[in-house]
DNA sequence: TGTATTTATACAATCGTTTGTATTAAAATT
DNA sequence: AATTTTAATACAAACGATTGTATAAATACA
């Protein structure tokens, strides 16, 4: 009923419970046959180290912490597999926790697993967080950190790895104007986050290049809701009849859309292209089956914790910060490629 | 630089550590003038305390473990939502571990928490998992723990919320035949697993109840893939051109089916009417939309979690184990209402 | 005024490990 | 045989909090 402890081992074999503590981790300052003695009854009497007073003395957890917005989005679980392969490769312990977006959350989470002592975390910020003023108790303490996908931009000089949404949008366009769109509209999504103005950025770059003006009317905001979607479809064909294309800055605005074209028998891609972003798994299922662009989740984790690992592992702590920028792959499905095109 | 404890700030202030840690915990034995100064140095100095130390003197860590085989599945982030919306509620933070289907891992992990000494588990066990011994820890530690959707059997007594697959499996082959369909095809899945022999002996019974009777030929056996889905329709299609439903168990493969039946233009559902099993996001995504079976995530996780709250708070171990079994819901689509029915 | 009570704080032990230093006995070296 | 070296273990102080008990000063009561 009570827990095994150290001291017990000891008085059961009438040693001290240094001897018992230095057997466990095998040092080679305790005599084998001591050590075998030791293993046995520790493994008899269901022995189980106490983190809590390990870590506590030793000032490390071998745990490194890790902050989504939500588990349930593909990009998110994929990442943390990446983490998980990673830190679990380099015997460290991998904590998850979701934001759900909200920036109270986040610091919460951050506070508390800072509180237990996680040797470093990797985040990647809801859309609620705007400044990084929750995280200047890591920088005060040292305790790495790296952001990954969303970052605070306000922190100037910091470890990120990051999706390059520019060029991942710029791609988007470009193929559909290769595929003779030319009044195409973009779903975007809160202009504070880096990741959307970025996703902007691209469209109008690429439509400059091939000539195309940019019209503000084409742009719409939303939260990217799958409804949002719907709605904002449903508008613009109202207003806007020549649109000929659609570049969601998420999946599930871009199903949204479709979704409602072809309740009013627009069809797809022939009237209406549709390119969405993140590569959830949805959009290989769904008819047509989307265009999109992946996001890389699995190698963002893995790199990010690899670069937290680094920071973990020198502790000579102005090292320099990295910023790692990966591109995305466009994957190319039914949803955008009009026929006769090339 | 380094890390801020009681005994810097009881330094400064010139007050012993046990004022500062009352102070900070708002005990009555402390002048509220004193706990003033304390709050102040203590914001100032970016004070935050060790969990590690305080847990470990308390001896509780006021966490919950959870451990299920893949974050990603839409069941159990759901089922995590509502653990966490409950832990939350009663002041528990809850850290999450993902086994992967592995046995291997799901040991390590439960190790791990236990190691950790978390206040109690709620487990989702993997496929490989078949016996219940890496759990006897938690047993001999007295550290309760609840298992969710998936559980044990070889453990007689345990506490544990379920899902009535019977019931489930029943109530959608019942809503088929009440649309008229009389030759019924079950996609069933790997006979190792509970769950898959009681949705296909919900199955026959339903068929039972309403005096049709049963094919061995029309249930097909597989892992329930969407490629698993695709081939058993196309195999189906050619040696048994009456059937005019399919009860998939699970989503996935009934979605293949269904990506199939419309390559041949077999009309969904005056054709063939489809069930799924689980209602993943995909199924009310693609058309026509998927009739399925909610499995309550959501509500499993509040349940379990408030059963494994209760466990934690009365200290009195003795008390009885619970079983508790929740029956899902179906969601009635576009994929099984052929029109004309009642 | 002297004693009892209350209030505020200090002291010290504790949680279960780890780890530097001290001790003792045995082995190796002279 | 005397001394040094090595090996194996014991002792004791940490890590950072919590908490029971002791103490001192201030207040209340007689």
């Amino acid at each position: 009923m009570k827990k095994v402890t150290i001291h017990e081992i000891a008085e059961i074999l009438n040693i001290d419970s240094s001897t018992v503590s230095r057997a466990l981790n095998d040092s080679d300052r305790v005599n084998s046959k001591t050590k075998k003695k030791v293993l046995k009854k520790a493994e008899e009497l269901g022995y189980r180290p106490n983190l809590l007073a390990s870590n506590l003395r030793q000032n490390k957890s071998n745990t490194i912490g890790v902050v989504v917005p939500r588990i349930s989005r593909s990009f998110f679980s994929s990442a943390i597999a990446g983490i998980e392969e990673m830190a679990h490769n380099a015997d460290f312990n991998v904590v998850i926790s979701q934001s759900l977006e909200k920036h109270k959350r986040e610091q919460k989470i951050v506070n508390n697993l800072f509180s237990n002592r996680v040797d470093g975390i990797l985040i990647s910020v809801s859309m609620e967080t705007e400044t990084s003023s929750h995280l200047e108790i890591l920088e005060r303490a040292g305790v790495p950190f790296v952001f990954f996908d969303r970052h605070c931009s306000d922190m100037r000089n910091s470890n990120k790895v990051l999706i390059d949404d520019f060029a991942g949008a710029y791609e988007a366009v470009s193929h559909l104007i290769r595929n003779n769109c030319k009044r195409i509209v973009h779903f975007s999504g809160p202009q504070t986050l880096e990741i959307y103005k970025n996703r902007l950025a691209g469209y109008k770059k690429a439509l400059e290049s091939y000539g195309i003006p940019f019209d503000p009317k084409l742009v719409i905001t939303s939260n990217l809701m799958q409804e949002d979607g719907k709605r904002m479809a449903g508008k613009l064909i109202k207003t806007e009849s020549a649109i000929d294309a659609i570049f969601a800055a998420n999946d599930l605005a871009a199903i949204g859309a479709m979704k409602y074209l072809k309740s009013i028998d627009k069809k797809i891609p022939e009237d209406i292209a549709i390119v969405g972003f993140s590569n959830e798994p949805v959009s290989e299922m769904i008819e047509p089956s989307l265009t999109t662009l992946d996001q890389l989740g699995f190698e963002i984790g893995k790199i990010s914790c690899s670069l937290l690992l680094d920071k973990i592992q020198v502790k000579d702590n102005e090292s320099e910060n990295k910023t790692i920028i990966l591109k995305p792959n466009l994957i190319i499905r039914d949803s955008s490629q009009k026929k006769g095109s090339l």
